[in-house]
DNA sequence: GTATTCTGG
DNA sequence: TTCTACCAGAATACG
């Protein structure tokens, strides 16, 4: 959403929406949708750029409202007339594709919910991120002083370049054959420094390092920056036509990958408070929404009664792969179940099954020829998939939201591969996108004509984030519940998890 | 502007 | 034989 239904002047739009970017979202989300494009591409016409009035992003931009009005006349009525002609091309392209419902009953009216919660905003508790970034910032300069003294030198520790001559020419670390870039420097990821932490304590202070910075920079320092002046809140902006398989995006600031998965990390989220002390934060996640998508797309009889029973998904694949009782399930089996079920959603390989697990290539084949056996369907679903690919050139969601594959019938095995991997992902992520944005209007909905006084605030692709007056905390509940595990009904039922607390991290 | 790295689902 | 997981955004270095 770049702009957003209710201005910050006072004006509400009303009345049907047309959106051209959006439209050309759906007819084909893979390409760019700004109007310049789009003219060019079916007007055969270029309009005059906004650059030629307001100059280049950057300091010296200025706003539109300095443009003399003869200026603007021009571009303005271009503006309205190219849309409109984009309009009445895309209305039948809609239709032809049909995705005129999708867009109608979903995209359109998903504009005004995104603009609400971006216009609410979430409140974040600065003076803890500022306490935070104290602590940060003297761990992370005793370990340049550590790093350094190993390395006898010191340097720009940010520089991969830098680190890669001074970890592997200067000090021999992992032996000669080291892994590189594409561009012919040393690599020095996480997946690379992991692998050498054992072959000296240097590599995991830098590893630590480089987290420690990467929070400060990107969250703690960067997030109060983000705090609007009027309203002391953070507003992310929602954009609805970016990613292609049907999900959203957020930016500025992106609060769609505020850190969980590590102990120091998950302390950020402490920042999101509910916004005073009566209110409470309620965060509601689908619970392993893409592994049902895929056991009811594909009818897996094994996967779906797995699912009715309320098992553990990860350790009932494992029992059955592994051929033990579910009660004898151990940590390494779940582990490697559990990776195999997303492997399956992003297309699956020895290799990288290999990869991800502490198993051989060979034992990542035998295990991917037991998981097929176990689930048969899912093996004919994917291959059902990319032959409807390769016939239609598209593959759709559960609301026939769309996605090209060009490459689909590429003589470049890479290539097609990658596009039969998509054939495979894009209706899974898809559709789970296209169950949360219903669950999202319809809630949107009653919040509003019920008139509550609590707000939807975030939505993380699996999650959505509410902040709740406690005078409705009981009943919100199982409304929210509800909403989200029926907003589209399939062979394999929906489950959403509820938490709540003062912040993020204890509501999560 | 491109490459690398790292954060999330 | 090779070397790939799917979808994003932000910070930083470097040419």
């Amino acid at each position: 959403m770049k702009t957003s239904k209710k201005s910050n002047y006072g004006v509400t739009v009303k009345g049907k929406l047309f959106d051209t970017m959006i439209a050309h979202y759906l007819i084909n989300p893979d390409m760019r949708h700004n109007m310049d494009i789009l003219a060019e591409t079916y007007l055969k016409y270029s309009p005059k750029s906004i650059e030629t009035l307001i100059g280049k992003k950057g300091k010296n931009q200025i706003s539109m409202r300095d443009v003399a009005l003869e200026e603007i006349k021009e571009y303005a009525a271009e503006d309205a007339d190219v849309t409109f002609q984009l309009k009445e091309i895309f209305t039948s392209e809609l239709d032809k594709t049909e995705t005129k419902k999708l867009f109608d009953e979903i995209e359109i009216p998903l504009v005004s919910v995104l603009a609400d919660m971006e216009t609410e905003g979430i409140r974040l508790d600065v003076e803890f991120l500022s306490i935070m970034s104290k602590e940060m910032d003297i761990e992370i300069k005793s370990l340049e002083q550590k790093i350094y003294e190993s390395a006898g030198e010191k340097f720009n520790l940010a520089s991969p370049k830098q680190l890669g001559d001074i970890l592997f020419d200067k000090m021999k670390i992992g032996g000669v054959k080291q892994k590189k870039t594409k561009t012919g420097q040393y690599a020095t990821g996480e997946e690379v420094l992991t692998y050498l932490a054992n072959d000296n304590p240097i590599v995991k202070e830098i590893l630590d390092w480089r987290q420690m910075v990467k929070l400060q920079s990107t969250y703690i320092l960067a997030l109060p920056e983000q705090v609007d002046k009027k309203t002391l809140r953070v507003h992310t902006d929602y954009m609805q036509t970016v990613a292609a398989t049907g999900r959203l995006s957020s930016n500025n600031p992106n609060l769609q990958n505020i850190p969980i998965r590590t102990e120091r990390g998950r302390q950020i989220r402490k920042a999101f408070v509910a916004r005073d002390e009566n209110h409470t934060l309620i965060s509601a996640d689908y619970s392993q929404i893409e592994l049902r998508i895929i056991a009811a797309l594909s009818g897996e009889e094994n996967m779906i009664k797995a699912f009715q029973d309320g098992e553990d998904i990860h350790k009932a694949t494992a029992a059955k792969v592994f051929n033990v009782p579910l009660d004898e399930v151990s940590r390494e089996q779940r582990s490697n179940a559990k990776t195999v079920n997303f492997g399956i959603i992003y297309g699956v390989s020895a290799f990288g099954l290999s990869n991800q697990t502490s198993l051989s290539r060979s034992e990542s084949a035998a295990l991917i020829e037991a998981y097929y056996k176990t689930y048969p369907r899912l093996k004919s679903y994917i291959s059902e998939q990319i032959e409807f690919a390769r016939e239609k050139g598209y593959v759709q969601t559960i609301l026939g939201r769309r996605r090209y594959l060009k490459d689909i019938n590429s003589a470049n095995a890479v290539v097609r591969s990658a596009a039969e991997r998509n054939a495979v992902n894009a209706p899974i992520q898809g559709s789970a996108a296209d169950v949360i944005k219903i669950a999202m209007i319809n809630i949107h909905k009653k919040l509003k004509e019920e008139n509550w006084k609590s707000k939807m605030l975030l939505q993380v692709h699996d999650e959505l984030v509410f902040d709740v007056h406690n005078d409705e905390l009981e009943k919100i509940q199982p409304m929210i519940k509800h909403e989200m595990e029926n907003a589209f009904i399939m062979s394999v039922p929906l489950d959403v998890e509820l938490g709540l607390g003062k912040d993020w991290l204890e509501a999560h």
